[in-house]
DNA sequence: GACCCGTGGTT
DNA sequence: TAACCAAGGGT
């Protein structure tokens, strides 16, 4: 009782999703593009915006050459826009150090900014055809439910759970590497969070939640995230005032966007840290690099 | 390990 | 409608 590689594979080949980063003629750079963007953001969101940035910058070196505020403009509002500003430094940084070309070795991805244990298997895996656990919040859920026979994933642990994928992959490189891709395809199709559609499943019969009678999640109850008056939510709404604008804005223009006064410099500093706020000598306020 | 970092669709 | 959820990473 496990999951069958083959059948899993079979399913994937003739269900999955018809993404742009999964055709053949994608290179590892539009790989790497649709992985940094698909962290914590949907695919729908993401697919417009990534064909734009790969007609604009089909290779690294063009991101890097472009501003820092070009890109974050470019980014949009996929939200988390630091990681735009990583993207634009990991480009930088493949186009000085590794030939414009996007390393294939997951130690050298792992030493890229905003490359993390998840990213770094995924380019290896889906752009160089790799055998490496590839481990997402799907595939945990799909292990937590197949495997171990428990209604939802526990919190993280980086090495069980990359050990736990390991054991599933095929000794074939390739085959591993489909594998990996369709691990997380069940778990974004069909294996899904709250409402699973175990009638559709392919790996229904070797399922352990399933033989188990599908008991219900017993681990602790994961945070839940706030948003509404964070801080998250003040530098969205700063940000966003920059992102409409091509000249640099006086302070009261960002004053409006918040009252709570101490709140909103607070976080308008820490984007000037983060370096996704710039302060004109003039000291008006504006995206990186532009002016 | 805990906490922080955006945004918007779905239930 | 409030809560949940979405291909995580950095500190």
């Amino acid at each position: 009782m496990s999951i069958d590689s083959d059948t899993l594979i079979d399913w994937f080949d003739t269900v999955g999703r018809d993404l742009p980063w999964r055709r053949p003629e994608c290179t590892a750079w539009g790989v790497l593009v649709s992985e940094i963007m698909l962290q914590q953001t949907p695919v729908a969101r993401v697919e417009p915006i990534w064909h734009e940035w790969l007609a604009r910058w089909p290779k690294p070196s063009g991101l890097a050459a472009s501003s820092q505020g070009e890109v974050v403009r470019a980014w949009g509002k996929l939200g988390y826009p630091r990681r735009a500003l990583r993207l634009h430094a990991a480009a930088s940084a493949i186009a000085e150090q590794h030939g414009d070309v996007v390393p294939a070795d997951v130690d050298a991805l792992l030493a890229l900014p905003g490359i993390g244990a998840y990213t770094a298997r995924a380019v290896a895996a889906f752009a160089y055809g790799q055998r490496a656990p590839v481990v997402d919040t799907n595939v945990r859920r799909v292990v937590a439910r197949a495997v171990h026979g428990a209604g939802d994933a526990g919190p993280p642990s980086n090495t069980r759970d990359m050990a736990d994928v390991e054991a599933l992959l095929p000794r074939s490189e390739s085959r591993a590497a489909r594998l990996s891709a369709a691990l997380m395809e069940l778990g974004a199709l069909v294996c899904t969070a709250r409402t699973p559609r175990c009638a559709d499943c392919p790996v229904f019969d070797g399922c352990a939640w399933q033989h188990a009678g599908r008991p219900a999640y017993a681990g602790p109850a994961k945070p839940v995230q706030k948003f509404a008056g964070t801080d998250r939510h003040v530098r969205g709404l700063l940000l966003d005032v920059l992102r409409g604008t091509s000249e640099p804005v006086e302070k009261p223009r960002l004053d409006v966007v918040w009252s709570q006064a101490g709140q909103r410099d607070r976080c308008l500093d820490s984007l000037l840290v983060d370096g996704l706020v710039e302060q004109t000598a003039d000291g008006r306020f504006a995206l990186p690099g532009e002016h």
